[in-house]
DNA sequence: GATGAATGAGCGTTCATTCAT
DNA sequence: TATGAATGAACGCTCATTCAT
């Protein structure tokens, strides 16, 4: 095995390449996909950027995704949409008390949504609703009411094991969602403080001179919050 | 009276009119662009809709402003004004207990930023902050710090005062703050409630199942932030 | 039975259903073609569709026909075979008179071409002449030469019998073909009578308010014929 | 007035050509769009190809007409559809006997539709039908519904004055109309004889061998039709 | 031979921008 | 100064054609 590294290793891994391809290019499509509409917006990612992003030609994305509209719900499905059921089912078979339950829901948000680029799905969603109202639509069907629904079963929950005050769930729910939102806008309009992007312009970081740290604020929010609903 | 017809100069005020609508020409543009940037968003807004909102023609409106870009830029510069200077006024001078002060803040913050159309330039500007950095940097320091360093008062205030916890107050300035970014946001995103498409599928306001009122969210905030924040 | 699934062997007549497949191949490849050209035109027509039809990939079709219009070509000739020579003898042997000829002419050219798909070709050709000149010129010589011929024949046979008032026979037997050719037009574009569509404006079939028989209007057309041709 | 004629002549008629254009521009499109559809179908015909060739750009004919479909329909009601109220006046205030009348209704289509480029609309119209069932709807309202209507105006007055005998509408009107209807799609089909194509390839004309004068036919189908429609 | 994943030129349409008037 | 006719680059999407397997 001599120059194992730099060699261009043309050769024994092409023929099953097309193939394997195949069932690689919609999380691939996705993936890049996700990231530009996160970056740039619904209206502003062009889809020929995404699949070159994705390495692929403009005719090969619709090949696995009709419109870009589904490419979107798509990437919506991959990324939140189509974990709900699966965070119902973690719910249903939690059995500590509602402060345990809270604390959970949060971490386990942060950790799978808010600090991913699926939160800034969210954000763009909220940027473009009034221009897209297919899209507003389907994002509220398949996102905000089981997101609301799922809060208001922990609520439910609480109240009736008198760990939460009673209080209008109609509005309660956003209480605990509210930070979530926040922190989903936050984290992609002043948070700069990312990585930064790579590409154009250098661009100094807005809130350099604020701190702000997510998981602190997290903390905060949820002991406050906590507080806040005890009997 | 001759040449009654065919002379130029028939009517009295014109040219004074004339002379005044020039120098409120930027003005009646930026106001027509302020609507539709914050009705539409920067990317969906059409130049000719704000020249012919404005009164005047496409090619005028490239008289005042170089390009759609710059129009965006001094809109918000144009409004987003320091009205800190006067509200640090009123909290020096306020005299109840921090409840009191903290529930005057948010009916005074509702009254004249959240329910108006300030609200909707915030939004905008989170909304487009990643493509025009350096309005995002403008805002952060223009508006951003000086509303963190107005509660971070309240707050101390208050721990000084007895009324509030100890807690960090980094963090805990935005407990106070992302009930109102949320609801800034959400003003103007899913309570746009469109009045439902028209063409294919029966598609009811994305919100009619979700009752939002935004009064009743930031009065449940408040009471639920009052109860978290007690020492 | 030794080496039973991974052997390539599986199956007992598929080597011969296979080749026997491959010699049909061009044929159920045109018979699709035909169809689904004389059903939406050429240009509507996606090459795709047509190797669906016949049960084949769209990779496949372009192993037999080098391109959508080498297709079109081989569509039109496989299909315009000349029954010329029988209908002659058919005539030949004919002993009624001049109306019972007609007559039956229109008869029979209605029960083998008009009301069949043979009548779509014609009206298929037509339509796409302009974009195939030589098909066109073919089909000139091919079909109407012979058409107009066997006409001329009739006619002349019924003045010669006096049962036909003399006239030019250059334009005469078009008295004859253009009803044949307006049928077969009519049949195959305004008659088509789609479902109406489905999404914005209430569009009842186009042609509901105005009724058409063609078996009435080929009755009225020999009717006031033979009447005008009366000597 | 030296050098008259090869000079640029680069001068005096430029100031108001903007002007005199902006009135001149939908009819110079209209004529575009009228040549190319009747040369290449709906489908086929390009709107960048129907701006080039009335001297603009593919944007400006979006300035006149909002969509392909739209310049159609103007096309249609420029050269046929807006033509019936005034053909209906001359019927009504015609006051020869119907021989007179039916033959000056073939004269007038002749003179103002079938020798000219509209009758080529008609053709298009029935060949791509199918495709577009809006534009055939439109068709049919616009076109197909007067032309019926206005013939069957012709027979009734006819019958009524004696001059007809009596028979089914229904039907009737396609013993004037199909004539009519055949020489459309004849002269724009197999007629390569018209002037040919000046464009690409060298083109035999298809009907060399076959006399056909559209003059001689219908001359013929009107003397047959009238001697058939006699009492 | 047969497949179907991949391509890319081309379509109708939009809209920020220009410039002759 | 003000106009609005004109532009052309770009978009989302289609589909005949190619070619590695």
């Amino acid at each position: 095995m001599p120059h194992p590294s730099p060699s261009p290793a043309a050769g024994s891994a092409e023929p099953q390449r097309r193939a394997r391809r195949k069932n690689a290019r919609p999380g691939e499509l996705l993936a890049a996909a996700l990231d530009l509409f996160v970056e740039k917006g619904y209206a502003a990612t062009r889809v020929e950027e995404v699949a070159a992003r994705a390495g692929v030609s403009k005719g090969t994305l619709f090949l696995y995704f009709p419109s870009k509209e589904e490419l979107f719900k798509a990437v919506v499905r991959e990324n939140i949409a189509g974990r709900f059921a699966e965070w119902q089912r973690e719910l249903d078979s939690f059995e500590g008390d509602s402060e345990a339950l809270l604390r959970r829901c949060y971490t386990v948000w942060w950790e799978r949504i808010g600090s991913t680029k699926a939160a800034g799905i969210t954000k763009l969603m909220c940027s473009e609703a009034r221009n897209f109202p297919a899209l507003a639509h389907f994002y509220h069907q398949e996102v905000m009411q089981p997101g609301t629904a799922l809060v208001r079963c922990i609520l439910e929950r609480g109240i009736a094991r008198g760990e939460i005050r009673p209080l209008d769930l109609d509005t309660g729910v956003y209480l605990v969602l509210s930070p979530m939102m926040f922190l989903m806008f936050w984290q992609n309009t002043m948070a700069g403080c990312l990585p930064a992007r790579t590409d154009d312009t250098s661009e100094t970081a807005p809130c350099a001179s604020m701190p702000f740290s997510p998981e602190a604020y997290l903390e905060a929010q949820i002991d406050n919050l906590l507080r806040g609903l005890r009997p």
